[in-house]
Formats: C-alpha cells, sequence, structure tokens
RNA sequence: GGCGGCGUAGCUCAGUAGGUAAGAGCACACGGCUCAUAAUCGUGGGGUCGUCGGUUCGAGUCCGACCGCCGCUACCA
C-alpha cells in the first residue's frame, strides 16, 4: 500500500497588499491538507508557500504608510507567516519575491528566455488612463473612450518595453492541453484554456520602466519585470532552478500547482509558455479552485459577510475552520459558507459524533476492561463495510476530493457509533467477548478515521489517537492485533459549543 | 454573440457508464438506550430532480428549445 513516490505542490504566492483572508486561507489549507496527505502516504513532499511581493500597488502601499516598500513587505508577510502557523499550514518553504535566491532565479531564467530569442523590445501603445495609472483596452472603455472609473478621457500613450514572444506558443500549448500532457482539474476548466488559446496568442509586455520596485532586467537597468512574470519563476526558485541541477531534476516538472480559478490564464497559459521558451518542460499539473461564496455572496473587503479566518480559529480551532472549509466545499467548483454552518458542523460532526465517540470507547475501555485496549480483532464480514469506506476516502485523497475523503472518514465513525448500539458492552459482562470485540474494532476503526482525517484536522487527529493509546498513525490498512495500551478518561476533543440565541 | 458551469428534499450538497419504489448530512417528528460532550441509535415526514418537447421498454442521467444564476472571451494583481 505504501508508494514511496514525489509530491511537489503549492500554493499562488499571496499578494501581501493586505492581511490573509478566507480565500487565501482556502488555498491554503487546500494545498496543507494534499501536501499532508501524501505525507502519510509516505511520499516525500515539498509544499511551497510565500508572498508575491512587488509591484505598483505595493510601492503605492508602502507610500500611503510613510515607509520603505521593504519594510511594508517585510510587515506583511510575516503576518501571513503567523497566519499560517496558526492555521497548521505546513509548508516545508516559504518563500518571498524579495528575497535574493528570488531575484538571481528570475535573472536566470529570463535571460535563458532572452537569449533563446524570445524577449524583444518594443513598444507598448495602449489608452492610458492618467487618473488610474493603467492601461485600458477598448473594449473596457466608456463611450467616447472615457475611463470607466474616473470617466474621463484616456489618451494614447506608448511605452518602451520588453516583449515576450507568447504568440509563438499558442499551438504548442493548445496540443498540450488537448493531449493532457498538461493536466487541469477539474477538467471543465480545460475547455477555457483551449477557448482562450484558440482565439490566438498576442505577445505580452513583460517590463516596466515606470516603476522601480520589482527585480531588475540584468541586460538593461532602467527596466523591471513585471510583477506577475516574476511572481510566477518563485515555484522554480524553491527548487533551486539553475543553480543546483540534481535538485531541480528531482522536483520538476512533476509539480502541482494549486490555484484559483481567478488566476487560470497565468498559470495555465503565460507560465507553461516561460517554460517553454526557457527550455524547460511545462508544469504537469494545475489544481483549479472555486471561490468561496459567504452566505451566498461574493467576498468583499468591504461587507460584513467575510468571515475571518483567524477569529474562527480563535473562536474555535483551526480544526474546526479547516473541517468545515473542506467538508462543506467540492474542490473545484465555487462552495457557499456560512458562518451558522461552520458552527452546525463543528457541533454535529466533530464534537457529537466524532468526539463522543472517542469519549464514550474510552470511557467504556476504562470502566470494562480497566483501561487496557483490547486487541484489533481479525478481519471477518462484519468489519467489511468498515474497509469499504476506508478504501473510498484513500481513493478520494489521492483524486484530490477533500469532501468525499472527510465524509468517508464520518462515514468510519457512524458506523462505529451504531455499532456500539448493537453491542452494547455497557450493559454486559466485562469479559464478553462481543463486547471486546466491538471495542477493538471502533479502536481500530477510529485509528484509521483519524488517518482519513488527519490532512484536515491535524492536531484533533492526534488527539484521537493518543485518547486511544495509539502511538502513531500507522499503517493504513486494518491491523489485527497490537500491543496493550492502558487508557485514562481525557477532556473532550472538540467542547460542544452552546446553542445560540436561547 | 462564442465557449463553459450551475439550477435535485426547509438548508448545504452527492448522484458513476440511462434501469430494482430518487440519495447524504443538517434541521424537524416519533421511538429506543444511558457507556458518552443533553451526546448516541432506529424509524418517519418532506422533492412534478428549472420549464417544455423528443429518443428509449425505461431518463435527474442522452438530444433539442427555452427560463434563471454564474464564469471565461488577455496585459488588474
Amino acid at each position: 500500500m505504501a508508494r514511496m513516490s514525489r509530491f511537489y505542490i503549492t500554493t499562488p504566492i499571496f499578494y501581501v497588499n493586505g492581511d490573509p483572508h478566507l480565500g487565501t486561507a482556502y488555498a491554503a489549507i487546500n494545498a496543507d491538507a494534499f501536501a499532508r496527505w501524501h505525507r502519510l502516504l509516505g511520499d516525500e513532499v515539498l509544499f511551497l508557500t510565500g508572498t508575491d511581493e512587488h509591484g505598483l500597488k505595493i510601492q503605492q502601499s508602502a507610500d500611503e504608510h510613510g515607509i520603505s516598500p521593504q519594510a511594508w513587505v517585510d510587515q506583511t508577510a510575516s503576518r501571513f507567516m503567523s497566519a499560517w502557523q496558526e492555521l497548521a499550514i505546513s509548508f516545508d518553504d516559504f518563500i518571498r519575491t524579495t528575497q535574493d535566491r528570488h531575484h538571481r532565479t528570475v535573472q536566470k531564467f529570463l535571460t535563458a528566455i532572452y537569449e533563446n530569442g524570445y524577449i524583444e523590445k518594443g513598444y507598448y501603445i495602449g489608452l492610458y488612463c492618467v487618473a488610474c495609472e493603467a492601461y485600458y483596452e477598448e473594449s473596457e472603455l466608456l463611450d467616447g473612450n472615457r475611463c470607466p472609473i474616473h470617466e474621463r478621457p484616456v489618451s494614447e500613450m506608448s511605452e518602451e518595453n520588453y516583449f515576450f514572444k507568447l504568440s509563438a506558443f499558442t499551438e504548442k500549448l493548445i496540443e498540450l492541453y488537448e493531449s493532457g500532457k498538461i493536466k487541469v482539474a477539474p477538467e471543465f476548466r480545460v475547455n477555457e484554456v483551449l477557448g482562450f488559446l484558440r482565439q490566438g496568442l498576442k505577445d505580452i509586455s513583460i517590463t516596466r520602466t515606470s516603476i522601480s520596485w520589482g527585480v531588475q532586467v540584468p541586460w538593461d537597468e532602467q527596466h523591471v519585470f513585471y510583477v506577475w512574470y516574476d511572481a510566477l519563476i518563485n515555484y522554480l526558485t524553491a527548487i533551486s532552478y539553475g543553480d543546483d541541477e540534481a535538485r531541480f531534476a528531482k522536483w520538476w516538472p512533476a509539480v502541482h500547482h494549486l490555484l484559483g480559478k481567478d488566476i487560470i490564464r497565468f498559470h495555465a497559459v503565460w507560465w507553461p509558455a516561460m517554460c517553454l521558451a526557457a527550455g524547460i518542460d511545462p508544469p504537469s499539473q494545475l489544481l483549479v479552485s472555486g471561490w468561496l461564496l459567504v452566505d451566498g455572496a461574493k467576498m468583499s473587503k468591504s461587507s460584513e459577510n467575510q468571515i475571518d479566518p483567524l477569529s474562527v480559529v480563535r473562536e474555535l480551532s483551526a480544526d474546526a475552520l479547516r473541517y468545515y472549509l473542506l467538508a462543506s466545499t467540492s474542490f473545484g467548483s465555487d462552495g457557499d459558507v456560512s458562518l451558522d454552518r461552520l458552527r452546525a458542523s463543528y457541533n454535529a460532526d466533530l464534537a457529537n459524533d466524532l468526539g463522543n465517540l472517542v469519549s464514550r470507547t474510552v470511557a467504556l475501555i476504562v470502566q470494562k476492561l480497566g483501561g487496557m485496549t483490547p486487541p484489533t480483532p481479525v478481519r471477518d464480514e462484519r468489519i467489511n463495510p468498515l474497509i469499504d469506506i476506508l478504501l473510498e476516502g484513500v481513493a478520494a485523497w489521492n483524486e484530490f476530493r477533500p469532501n468525499a475523503a472527510l465524509g468517508a472518514a464520518m462515514g468510519m465513525v457512524r458506523f462505529s457509533n451504531s455499532l456500539l448500539e448493537e453491542y452494547e458492552p455497557w450493559r454486559r459482562p466485562a469479559e464478553d467477548a462481543g463486547s471486546i470485540w466491538c471495542l477493538g474494532t471502533i479502536r481500530e476503526a477510529l485509528r484509521l478515521a483519524a488517518a482519513l482525517l488527519s490532512p484536515a484536522i491535524p492536531n484533533a487527529s492526534s488527539g484521537v489517537l493518543s485518547r486511544l493509546g495509539w502511538q502513531e498513525l500507522g499503517p493504513l490498512e486494518w491491523s489485527a492485533g497490537g500491543e496493550v495500551r492502558e487508557l485514562v478518561r481525557a477532556q473532550p476533543l472538540f467542547p460542544r459549543l452552546a446553542k445560540e440565541g436561547r
């Protein structure tokens, strides 16, 4: 069952122009769960996340706060890091695009593209709104070529830029997606990408002279790279591109990029094209998540419908938030969440079903067996339902379907609760064989359920194990026998939340 | 306009390749149990599966039209 392989997973690097919010937490939690699952399988895992710290907006924010851009990003990046710590995000590396290692990688990578002839100097000519400090496409403008925000006429401006010859990769990219060489989950996103590709690609400008907060173009000091162009390359920085060929080859191109559907084009078009231009393979898989809606509404900074991830952690726990998000959304689709349902899910699934099952199981072992754990029974047909559910859960994690995996874990929990009702150990003598079988079965079922749950609720999962006398998760399969441990009763794993408004 | 997604019990959602009388969780009602975090177990009520039409012995599940919501259709990160 163990399969030793490698698993490289990335999150988008987060733009540090504000605090982490539910959307960014959702991305980090999904990626973290997948990383933890693969560690559990025994894979060698590299889980990368980080922050995107360049660009005009950052420069502006720093100016507004009257500090240097570097001081500004130092502050915001550290807020992300501590938030991820609170949310139990088990990243192996946290990249910041202002780090030297990243600057070096960007320069090497883009020099390779330059030398391969895919970057050329040109003029960007566009319709520019001075007030917005941004270019617009004609299709975006109001009648009379007016800026949609300021309603003032835009003016034609041109800027000397370096251009990436994205157009050269149209056919190649179409082929990569049609042949499945680059996998995309969920699959319907491929259509979006192909639809975009089939209208043909235009070259894009990738440098700016108007700002200085970025990675300098090595062959022309007047320019810095446009922020997206530098940001994507973080995926290579972390694996020593251009620096340690063996390490690079170890992790590339078998990477899984997790991203939100809003940034699919950058990852599905620009990024693979950049890789091809630089002479390396494109990434192998894109995992595209949907958006979270809060009470049916799109999240926005101003509205009061926000769920602040860290305040949920404070009220309940990181596990409670992680469980709810992973269990109640279908990866790849938009998901509707609410604080009320989060609390309901905490009580129903975690406190009542799982936590209480642990309590009553331990209590019965203490009362009836003097705390001595019963052995895990040998498999027979009574156990098959548990095994079937377990296998479903394993398959679900492997297929990036956390909600199904967690549903399976809860199925094992419910099955165990009903087993307890069936055997009623509390009304049988201590030495009753059925009781002992039942308790041994449930204890093992809880170990396996904890395994399925651990990518989502790592802290509570180890709480389940320790309460039941398991030293570690152990193999992902029914394991008869086992050493005897002495159990003692402990605090509830998930204290029940009092109902509101009564 | 083009491409795509969604519309299934009060709520959030599953429904594989069309087939025993349409599912889960939550919520609700009734019953059981008392080991357990007033937890748990069982049973039940509740749905014209967006609308209309078609293919088929048979369609939530395939085809067509329509209605509603949403996404993409390039330089905003």
